[in-house]
DNA sequence: CTAGGGTTAG
């Protein structure tokens, strides 16, 4: 390196330092001073555009002004004879840094130079392509080569499965294996990942089989791999088998079975094995907690979830955006709003779920002008909202009945080339539904430019159950069975419209139809969380345990609220004809039970929060509200589709939902 | 040169 110095660009020491990768692809012999001599005019040139005379490995991908990298235009234009080193570090850095541009124009670069049939650089460049998502460009290049070994069949492999092209991850793996070519971890990994994602248990085994021929069964990355494909195809009695034969196991085996059983709604399976991971010394990751965050939400387990939120900040686990989500959402549909904002607040970096999340939450808990504002503020920051930022600030408007404003941002989207789906339309549906415009919804259904599905009649008949409006909701029944015939949702919904009218015969009617065709309706069910445990209770339940006192607690509830003016509206309960026993069945109603349970086990004056599966019914809201004033507790019930905050005689909701 | 696990809406 003894001529380096003599170059007028190399201004000082450390830029000589800087420079050695350059100076490393001058060729060993060529004589330092004359290239010097040219390469540092070229460069002075450069300088005068943009360069400031420095090249290192950051700076690896500099652009010269006229769009090329500034290396490769060095070296072309000192007619340099770059090393294959070059290459690969160019290759690898766009990879990483996910630079399809550039990295098009290193592989142009590559292709002219004496390196082009280098199978190692080939499959990096193969590699490249298919981490910046080029699949084409990946395959076309594939196919190109004249030769090809098991670490080019595995990248391509590995590129298709993490871009969800498993199909095609599954057949090449296949013709690797027929052709006689060796599969490694690497290949395992990813031909299981695609048999998971494919939910595909017979082709899993398969590989299972050659995993295990191959001596593979005993490796970690494998074992992980197999534990998720298993759970994903539905068999995770098997994935957990599997997985207490690991020999090695390492964090990622552990969330692999965690996060299988969160998904699969085994909210308390999922923390046993997270205490268990604990207690073994395996140090929990994002991914651990995300998933444990994930399940606690479904549950309704919130003690859990904060626990485990505590033990994270313990653990030291940065609040990044993908666990940091989860968590919020887990505040929001614990009840918490305040735990979620603060969440978001606290969040290291937001990403679009971030924003999204919180306007979910918002929308829940019938916050439609703080959504509005969060809304506002995401474009004052210049982030683009996506498809689902705007379905949220739509809900939140339906919440409301915040009419207009709700119009306006469906208009607003539209005009900003997103692409409306069908939730979209639903949305404006239930915006325009809920608030009573049913004529004016039904002209929408029929102006929209795509089809309506199922969900857009649903929409307009739940609305029209609000405002029994009997003669619209009959057509919008017609209309979802037509499309979606095994749902048990719109019978109900039509059969309570003919109950609210006294029509009885018609709503039995629809009940025998339902019977008939073998529509299951899902059981209404209510539940409370008491420290870990949640009390599960269903109407007319007399399982429980302290059935007596429940009975006892409710029926003084109910004498001392009918003093304050509450009177049952028995329009909801359909299948008893006398008034009396329509009265008595309206008591037991599941959420009536939880509320009365939840009184009894949880301290004097503190709120009691409780969760339905299916929307509130009218008199249970109607109770709960002389309930929040006469016990003067903040009942706070979530149903599936929002938060209601009873205090002091009112909801949250101002009967709006 | 290559690998496995996690989030929002409906």
């Amino acid at each position: 390196m003894k001529g380096a110095a003599q170059l007028p660009i190399f201004r000082s020491t450390s830029c000589i330092r800087r420079f050695k990768s350059l100076i490393s692809f001058f060729p060993r012999n060529s004589r330092s001073a004359s290239v010097s001599f040219q390469c540092s005019e070229t460069v002075e040139t450069i300088e005068s555009g943009q360069f400031n005379g420095v090249i290192d490995d950051k700076d690896l991908l500099r652009k010269s002004p006229n769009g090329n990298l500034l290396v490769l235009d060095l070296i072309d234009r000192c007619a340099l004879q770059p090393d294959a080193k070059l290459y690969f570090d160019l290759f690898k850095k766009c990879t990483d840094q996910r630079k399809l541009k550039e990295g098009r124009i290193t592989h142009a670069h590559f292709v002219a130079s004496s390196f082009r049939n280098y199978v190692v650089l080939q499959n990096i460049a193969v590699n490249m392509y298919a981490k910046c998502c080029d699949m084409e460009s990946a395959r076309k290049l594939f196919d190109e080569m004249t030769e090809r070994d098991m670490v080019s069949y595995t990248m391509l492999i590995t590129g298709y499965s993490q871009n969800s092209e498993f199909d095609k991850a599954l057949r090449l793996y296949v013709e690797m294996v027929e052709m006689g070519l060796k599969p490694n971890e690497f290949t395992f990994g990813s031909a299981l990942k695609s048999a998971g994602g494919m939910q595909s248990d017979s082709m899993g085994r398969g590989i299972h089989g050659v995993c295990i021929k191959f001596g593979f069964e005993d490796n970690v990355y494998v074992g992980s791999a197999l534990v998720d494909m298993y759970a994903r195809c539905s068999k995770i009695d098997e994935a957990k088998v599997l997985f207490d034969q690991l020999k090695v196991r390492n964090e990622v085996s552990w969330n692999a079975l965690i996060a299988a059983y969160a998904r699969e709604g085994e909210g308390p399976c999922s923390l046993k094995l997270f205490v268990e991971m604990k207690r073994g010394g395996f140090r929990p990751t994002h991914f651990t907690y995300s998933s444990i965050f994930a399940a606690c939400a479904s549950n309704g387990a919130m003690e859990q979830g904060k626990w485990a939120h505590t033990d994270m900040i313990k653990i030291g686990v940065e609040l990044v955006a993908f666990v940091g989500n989860t968590l919020l959402d887990m505040y929001g549909k614990g009840g918490s709003i305040e735990g979620a904002k603060k969440v978001f607040d606290r969040l290291v970096k937001k990403d679009i779920v971030s924003w999204n999340s919180m306007l979910t939450a918002y929308a829940q808990h019938g916050h439609s002008q703080e959504a509005i504002d969060l809304f506002e503020e995401m474009r004052d920051l210049g982030l683009e909202p996506n498809e689902i930022s705007y379905l949220c600030v739509i809900n939140a408007c339906s919440h409301t009945g915040l009419v207009e404003k709700g119009l306006y941002y469906f208009d607003v989207m539209n005009e900003n080339k997103l692409v409306l789906q069908i939730t979209h339309y639903v949305a404006i549906i239930d915006l325009l539904g809920r608030a009573g415009e049913l004529e004016r919804a039904e002209r929408f259904i029929l102006r929209m430019p795509i089809e309506p599905t199922a969900a857009v009649w649903k929409a307009l008949l739940g609305a029209c159950r609000v405002h029994k409006n009997m003669l619209l909701g009959g057509y919008a029944a017609e209309r979802v069975f037509e499309l979606d015939p095994y749902e048990s949702g719109p019978h109900m919904l039509l059969s309570n419209i003919y109950a609210s009218h006294g029509r009885r015969d018609e709503a039995a009617r629809v009940r025998k139809i339902m019977a008939q065709s073998g529509v299951k309706k899902e059981p209404a069910c209510s539940w409370v969380e008491i420290g870990s445990s949640v009390h599960l209770f269903v109407a007319n339940d007399d399982t429980h345990p302290q059935r007596e006192k429940i009975r006892v607690m409710w029926e003084k509830l109910r004498e001392e609220i009918k003093k304050m003016g509450y009177e049952a509206d028995t329009s909801h309960v359909l299948w008893y004809a006398d008034q009396r026993e329509r009265e008595e069945r309206l008591q037991l109603h599941s959420e009536k039970l939880a509320l009365a349970f939840a009184l009894l086990n949880t301290p004097e004056g503190g709120s009691v929060s409780i969760k339905k599966n299916i929307r509130v019914c009218g008199d249970c809201h109607n109770a709960f509200k002389f309930v929040s004033k006469l016990v003067g507790r903040e009942i706070i019930l979530r149903d599936t589709n929002r938060f209601h905050h009873f205090r002091n005689g009112s909801c949250s909701c101002r009967d709006y939902w």
